[in-house]
DNA sequence: ACTCCAATGAAATCGAATTTCAAAGTATCA
DNA sequence: TGATACTTTGAAATTCGATTTCATTGGAGT
C-alpha cells in the first residue's frame, strides 16, 4: 500500500474515524486522478465509476484528505476550491494562465528562503503561503 | 482634489458613466477608511451616516473602484473579497495572522524579480501576482 | 424643462460550501 | 456471531457572499 494511504488510514485510526467503502473508492480516485480539480470536477469523475456516491461524500471526504495531511485546497482565482495530493514534504507554487486556464507548478528555494526573511523582519512566524503568478503561458502569448 | 479622485472621475466620463452623490460619499468613505475591509464591512461603516445608500450600490461601486484602477481586490484565505486603494504603480503583498487577522504589507524587489526569473523560465507573461504569508503575528507567537 | 440613458435600492437569484437528519454501515465486545 | 455504540452516508435543505433583475429615480446635455 503506497505509503498516502497509509498515512491516511492512520489520520483515521488515529481520529477515531472509520475506514469505509466510500473513503477507498474516493481515495483511489483521488491518488489516480489529476491534480487542480474542483470538487465538482471531481465528483462528476467518480460518479462515473460510482454513481452511488454523493456529492456531500465526496467533499467531505476531500477535506478529510487535507485534514489528514494528504491533500492540499488551493484557489486560483475563480471561486471554486481545488484539490491535489502533497506528498509530505513537497511544496510547489502555481504560474496560472488567465486564457486557457492552464495551470504550470514550480518550486523556487530562493523565493522560498526570501519570504522567510521578510516574516522574520516582521516577528513573523509563517504556517504556510501562497503564491500564485496569473497571466498568459507559452501557448496563449501569441493569440 | 486628490490624485485618486481625479483619477477616478476621469474613468468614469471617459466611460460614459456619471458622477453620481452616492458614488462621491461612497469614494470619500472609502479613501477615508482603513484597508482590507470586506464589502460587507464597508457597507455597515457607511450605512451609519448614510442609512439610504443600499448594499448593491456600495457593492457596485467598490467594483468599479477596482475597474478604474484606484483600488485592488484581495483574497486573504476566509471567502470574502476585500478592497484597499492603491495608487498608480505601488504594489506589496501580504503576511496575514491566522489567529488575530492582523495584516502586516511589505514589499521586496528582490522576490518580485525572481517570480519574473521564475514565469521567464516558462515562456510565461506575468500579468498580475498573489502572494500571502500565513501564520502568526509577533503579538501572537507567544500565545 | 425635456429627453435619454445611467444609476439606485430592494428583492430575487445564483452557486459553491456546508449542514441537517433519518437510514445504513463499521468496529468492538460479550 | 449478535448486540451495542457510534460514525458515515446520501439527499435535501440551508447558508452566505456575489451578482442580477427590475421598476423607479437621477445626471447631464439640449
Ligand atoms: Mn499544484
Ligand atoms: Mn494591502
Ligand atoms: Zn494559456
Ligand atoms: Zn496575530
Amino acid at each position: 500500500m503506497g505509503e498516502l494511504k497509509k498515512n491516511f488510514k492512520a489520520y483515521l485510526a488515529a481520529q477515531g474515524l472509520k475506514t469505509t467503502q466510500q473513503r477507498e473508492v474516493i481515495l483511489d480516485a483521488f491518488l489516480a486522478s489529476p491534480s487542480h480539480l474542483s470538487t465538482e470536477e471531481f465528483y462528476l469523475k467518480i460518479r462515473k465509476k460510482h454513481p452511488s456516491i454523493g456529492y456531500a461524500t465526496v467533499y467531505r471526504t476531500l477535506k478529510l484528505f487535507s485534514e489528514s495531511g494528504i491533500a492540499v485546497e488551493r484557489n486560483f482565482g475563480d471561486k471554486q476550491t481545488r484539490y491535489e495530493v502533497l506528498s509530505d514534504e513537497e511544496h510547489h507554487d502555481h504560474l496560472v494562465c488567465t486564457s486557457c486556464s492552464k495551470i504550470i507548478e514550480f518550486e523556487d528555494p530562493e523565493i522560498e528562503r526570501l519570504q522567510e526573511n521578510v516574516a522574520l523582519r516582521h516577528g513573523f512566524k509563517v504556517l504556510n503561503h501562497s503564491l500564485e503568478l496569473y497571466g498568459l503561458c507559452a501557448d496563449c502569448t501569441g493569440k
